[in-house]
DNA sequence: TCCAAAAAATGAACATTGTTCACTATTTGA
DNA sequence: TCAAATAGTGAACAATGTTCATTTTTTGGA
């Protein structure tokens, strides 16, 4: 009969998880309170802090979750496209498209506010690389020239400016455009930052 | 010997406004709590519920005030700047200093979540218009044939980008590089972004 | 099969915090 | 001088994160 605590542990963690996904992908990062994922997850206030030490870490195992629908959506969207600048017109495009989507949940990714002491969790550092990664590999392409330490911070010059512009625009600060002309500017800012210096 | 209440009255709703600026450019947005608020500014805690609605509406006053401080910031970098690539670009580190330098402050501003039902405030949105319209300025100097819709969409995409790069930055997601380097980076993304198409 | 130790699960209790409100103190204008 | 209006108070309440003594279930060996 061995077994059974295992099954239970791991069936509990994960209830408890899906539960506080849920919770934050309904209502938002503000509304992810502990009794209400024991009271979706069928368990205890006192079982939740059996499987997660707080409310940040349960948010950082949701956060992961993200992390990792980001990258699939990522790497779905540049898959038989052999062109870089395509490629990276493709990311930022699916980026953008995963954060409206999935509003809640992005939101939470970026918006969730560790104590000044805690530091980022070392899988969403890693996952972060990943995406780095996969937009340095077109960079280089469109630049073979560029040095390690060029292309380490080109690659970060784009994400964020990608980011930013998909950041104001989920708070409607693009307010009277339509989304035909942020798309536009998507592209725009794509190609100028990726083409190679002549 | 009338006017005794209105002084009292705007000495009290300065003082907590003041207490609430001071906690949150030390300790952070999470940290302002009613309670510290009232026995900094020497009230009790039901008066500053005489002065603002909510802990919100105070988040809000705060936040008004830092805008406010980007705005001036912001307005004296360009002043005596004749070249609209350079003033694009002494906008970019005004905002990107202020940012280093009132850290907590700029991440209440744009880290502080309303409930969905609570609009923008007007007075931020006026703002953000504001330096909106300086970025224009210089946008159509460099591209005088952009249309007004082109222009409207353009200046979004340059803040957009440019605060990206900042947020990131403050993150230390370009850790390991320079803070030459970043500057370097910004300095090309402004370029690349303002430059017209020949 | 039975049982004591280990593990899982519970929910009451506590501390903190936002918010309200009945009450007291002060100011006003006549 | 005094009644109404305003300013200010702090106890009380509700919501929420967290802890822990207690109960229930599971385990592995006698």
């Amino acid at each position: 009969m061995a077994g059974i605590q295992k099954a239970k542990r791991e069936e509990a963690a994960r209830k408890l998880l899906e539960a506080a996904v849920a919770c934050v992908a309904e209502q938002g990062i503000d509304a992810l309170h502990v009794r209400e994922i024991a009271r979706r997850a069928g368990y205890s206030v006192g079982s939740v802090y059996k499987y997660y030490a707080d409310l940040d870490e349960i948010l950082i195992a949701v956060n992961t979750i993200t992390l990792g629908r980001i990258k699939a959506v990522v790497g779905e969207a540049i898959i038989g496209k052999d062109d870089p600048m395509d490629r990276l017109k493709a990311l930022a495009r699916a980026y953008h498209s995963f954060a409206l989507e999935n509003r809640k949940l992005w939101e939470a990714l970026f918006g969730h506010r560790l104590p000044d002491d805690r530091p980022i969790p070392e899988i969403h550092l890693k996952e972060n690389a990943a995406l780095l990664a996969v937009i340095g590999q077109s960079l280089l392409e469109l630049s073979p020239k560029m040095s390690a330490e060029q292309l380490e911070a080109r690659k970060r010059t784009c994400f964020a400016a990608v980011h930013g512009l998909v950041l104001i625009n989920l708070e409607n600060r693009f307010v009277g455009l339509s989304g035909e002309v942020f798309m536009r500017e998507m592209d725009f800012l794509v190609e100028r930052l990726a083409t190679a210096t002549v």
